[in-house]
DNA sequence: ATTTGTGCAAATCGTTTGCATCTGA
DNA sequence: TCAGATGCAAACGATTTGCACAAAT
């Protein structure tokens, strides 16, 4: 009885790693953590992030997707995706890389490898120190 | 009577400029470009431009502030700045250049002289070109 | 039992739009 | 004159918040 439960062995992963992020493990963080972290890198709204979850049956409301997709970027587990346009994207890649951005289509992905340099970072302004280094490279499909 | 007006010698100015870009060089598209070229380089939200605006009694309406950024911006006056956040920015400074952003303060000021180099742009994917590449610093006061 | 999380609906914020009214060439 | 511009208010989409209820330790 203890040990044919292979189904829940990556729910007690991502309730491990929720724990250690100190955040509960609470059904629906569980459920979304799982949705998240299991495909490899991706790119999520809140919206799209919710609408998978109600397909795989898990009713949670949009707010709570909101709070969760910031209490795991707070923890660590998630990166806010720093482009314009309306809406905020959460990146499950949380390593030093950057992005390219499809105009129009509003789609967001990780520029692969070393793919950017940045050759000289300017010093920061008296009294400021330097967060991070953002690099968006803009698409537009080609004629 | 004729000669005693230097106080209308900007408006001929920013007139010229508009018909120069195609738009027709009414009160409040006068009004609004001498509020943003007069001062060197800037970087205005709508909301802001809005407030100087009525502030020099210049009563336009946020609407319309927001339509001619959109008109500037098409006829390349302006540039609008790609930073994450709520609000956007448009930039005067329409040259290739990057951005310094302060975190909390959402401030964002250009990044002087040649203080960044892009070591190596990633060729874009199969059937997309490059249009652009944007390089945000981000800045948080220290300590 | 206590603390923490969740759902819902209403509220907010920035931005856009529809439409009747003005205005510049 | 009359195409084009403006103002207002209502519409909108994304995100946040307040609060009663539910679940986790």
């Amino acid at each position: 009885m203890t040990d044919i439960t292979p189904i829940h062995h990556t729910d007690t992963d991502v309730s491990d790693m929720l724990r250690r992020a100190g955040l509960r493990p609470t059904r629906q963080r569980v459920s979304l953590a799982e949705i998240l972290f299991s495909k490899g890198d991706r790119h999520v709204s809140a919206e799209l992030l919710h609408e998978e979850a109600v397909a795989v049956d898990v009713p949670v409301s949009l707010a709570t997707v909101y709070n969760t997709l910031h209490q795991f970027t707070e923890a660590g587990l998630l990166r806010e995706v720093a482009i314009e346009g309306t809406k905020t994207y959460f990146d499950t890649n949380v390593s030093d890389h950057h992005h390219f951005f499809i105009e129009g289509e509003n789609e967001v992905f990780d520029i692969p490898g070393e793919g950017v340099g940045i050759g000289s970072v300017p010093k920061a302004p008296e009294g400021m120190e330097i967060v991070r280094v953002d690099v968006v490279v803009r698409l537009r499909p080609k004629r």
